[in-house]
DNA sequence: ATAGGTTTTGTCAAGCTTTTGTACAT
DNA sequence: ATGTACAAAAGCTTGACAAAACCTAT
């Protein structure tokens, strides 16, 4: 109910919520054209509550030193106030892939820092960053988008996800080696695996894209972590070093994550497989830690 | 109990409870059709409290500066709009209290996000948040909740408001300077009006619970603010400054909320009141933006 | 969109902005071309802020004692010089304490951003976040400062710190419930030892500033933490209601945190100190998990 | 730094229309 | 109660003007 947008002010009331004169508001908008008013059927101005907005920036702006013609400029550029407010969820991630598909690195970073004050890690991970890598696909699948913006946008995903993975490995959680497959550059997936396994306790160990078994299997046998997870997109980069990874499954146990992870291949690895999104592989992971005495604690 | 659409009062009963002639009245229905009294059989206009409602309203925008074809307009469409996902919410704020009871931040978290990504943010403030602690509160009062989990249910929602709160006081709005008094520590109710309030373009600055009036006084001579809003559940903490915070009344515009704000602390304060729930409230300061009085008309 | 070099500023804002007068302006424009301003339709200069920082860096080296000319012929090929890692924090927290002090949370929510993508969360914590409160107490104690700046301050960073603390009950780690007593309501140090032992695996549960110490006992007998940490500014609340508290430290191993948390008022509760800034009584907490079978794992 | 010319911008005026509270007649 | 009337208040448009801010050139 309550639109920005109804216009229900007649130009006495907007000049005195403003502190402006009415024969100024008239030249403001005869001279810069900053607003449009509505009007009624006899032709009276009606402002709407994003009117005010605009008028306030300009004044903002004029505050700061700039002359009206200037300021005017200025707010009528920067005018975005849409605030549907139905539905944050929807509004923050249209947001942030507007930003992404603009290439608009700050306004990302923004948009990223209000959906991390506004909702839990995991929604973050699975609803906000992961749902705009997706869409990005899917407009590169159309057509509608180039590999230059799922580029950018999991640049910036990827930046953020592992800032807040900086200190994932502290602690005396069980520990978890995380890397990809040579052959497997997107990791994405994996970090947000291996953030929500930092939020339940596990230290992490992010050996990174592209990683030789031989690699792995040297990290593995320094840091005897409890679980080695493996992600791939497709089965493909799995498969090609087939047999290093069936000797890796013999020492530790070793988990697959990712589409890529099919139960054919595990049971050829040995391994085991996890599903499902990055936050629900890493309860899945969680709740069979390996070689566990599982403290079950009474409700 | 009394339905309000009951028709009771004659014409002239309902001018004295408003302040408005009966002349008036007759040429509000004439002119906005903004209500449709019964008739008597002699034909007398017979007005439902409902009725006295819309005109109240209608009067409220008045006093905020908007011409009364206006103020009737949105008088007339302000129906109070059923929810559509009626039963969703039901469903989720039982959850939510669940969650609470069992001291589960994790699933209250994860219930958060799923009320904020469907609802509007009134809605999540007057019927999920607020709804979630009265609801403790009887509990508790009636001995089936203790105090713990009180404590922590506005702990985790006073979180989350607050999250949500990150960039209210961006813009170029009117600002707003909102504390509690000392001896107040509960300012969940603040923090929703100020979310709210922010949502109408304000900016605001929380100085947060217990907040000794000297402090206000320092904050708002620095910030020179538009309006002071301090909330109280009770009166005692404003009274128990009545001297400072009378001194600030005239100083800046103050406003209590709350439902320690009663009128007569209020008239002796040099204060004005606003009632309701904190969304109601947020709008009531916003509809009366200070430093803009639209001389009052003649009644 | 805030693009820097957007022409905004006419001179006489531009000149005001700097301290410069418009004449002195035009001419070093006309002798040195350290600037070359856009022009409106009619001929008048148009400055961006990028113009504005060529002059800034003109002046600074004319401060240094260099000749206009000379300064102008830097000031023309400058580029601003990267910091490093060490100077940056001390920037960033005089930045953060000089937001505060001028009650400027949008930009103090940006430094904090800053703060936490750029260091570890045990330096954000002791020495950024409880740097600055410390900074301001001493303002305070020398009148520098008045309460309205540690009201606001305390409250942005809890507000911070509660919103990294979102999930820091999810996992299977051991438990640690948290509270102040009655009559304390500082919590923002006991929330550093919550995110500490957080990042460390340990599950959260935080009950606030000001809890009763039978919310405390209900609480923990429904959750049944592994410790229970308490944290007093000042040994009087924890003696207040010291019958209670000792019989919570017969059921559960109790903790007490905080200048407060003398040793003679913990030998009289039956409970334990923690000493240190908060990020070092986490690691002592976790140090000696109570009836803990230490799972020592080889580096 | 001064002089002389141009542009910008807030305010006002004149002449006319619409809105709105109140008054009067039926 | 209804209908009409009316005057004050608030709007609209066009046009104009003077102070302030800028420009170039000397």
């Amino acid at each position: 109910m309550g639109d920005r947008r109804e216009p229900t002010m007649r130009i006495g009331a907007l000049a005195a919520r403003l502190g402006v004169s009415v024969d100024t508001l008239r030249a403001w908008e005869r001279r810069y054209a900053v607003i449009a008013p509505a009007r009624t059927a006899a032709g009276f101005r009606l402002y709407s509550l994003a009117d005010e907005d605009t008028i306030r920036a300009m004044l903002g702006h004029m505050e700061g030193g700039l002359a009206p013609a200037q300021a005017a400029g200025l707010a009528r550029g920067a005018a975005p106030a849409p605030l549907a407010n139905e539905g944050r969820l929807d509004l923050l991630r249209a947001e942030l892939l507007a930003a992404f598909l603009s290439f608009d690195a700050v306004e990302a970073h923004r948009i990223v820092d209000e959906a991390v004050a506004t909702f839990a890690l995991p929604t973050v991970i699975n609803d906000v960053w992961l749902w705009c890598l997706r869409e990005i696909g899917d407009r590169w699948a159309s057509g509608t988008a180039t590999v230059a913006e799922e580029h950018f946008a999991s640049a910036v995903i990827r930046e953020r996800m592992l800032g807040m993975g900086r200190d994932w490995d502290a602690g005396h959680g069980p520990r978890a080696l995380l890397a990809c497959p040579v052959g497997e550059r997107h990791d994405v997936g994996l970090i947000g695996l291996g953030l929500a396994l930092g939020r339940l306790g596990w230290r992490i160990t992010f050996l990174g894209p592209d990683t030789p078994t031989e690699s792995i299997r040297a990290a593995a046998a320094n840091l005897q972590p409890s679980v080695v997870v493996i992600s791939a997109l497709t089965p493909a980069p799995l498969l090609r070093d087939a047999a290093a990874l069936q000797e890796l499954a013999g020492a530790f146990p070793v988990v697959l994550a990712g589409p890529g992870a099919a139960h054919v291949v595990a049971e050829e690895l040995g391994a085991r497989v996890v599903a499902g999104d990055p936050v629900a592989a890493a309860r899945d992971v969680a709740a069979h830690l390996p070689g566990s005495e599982v403290v079950a604690r009474p409700a």
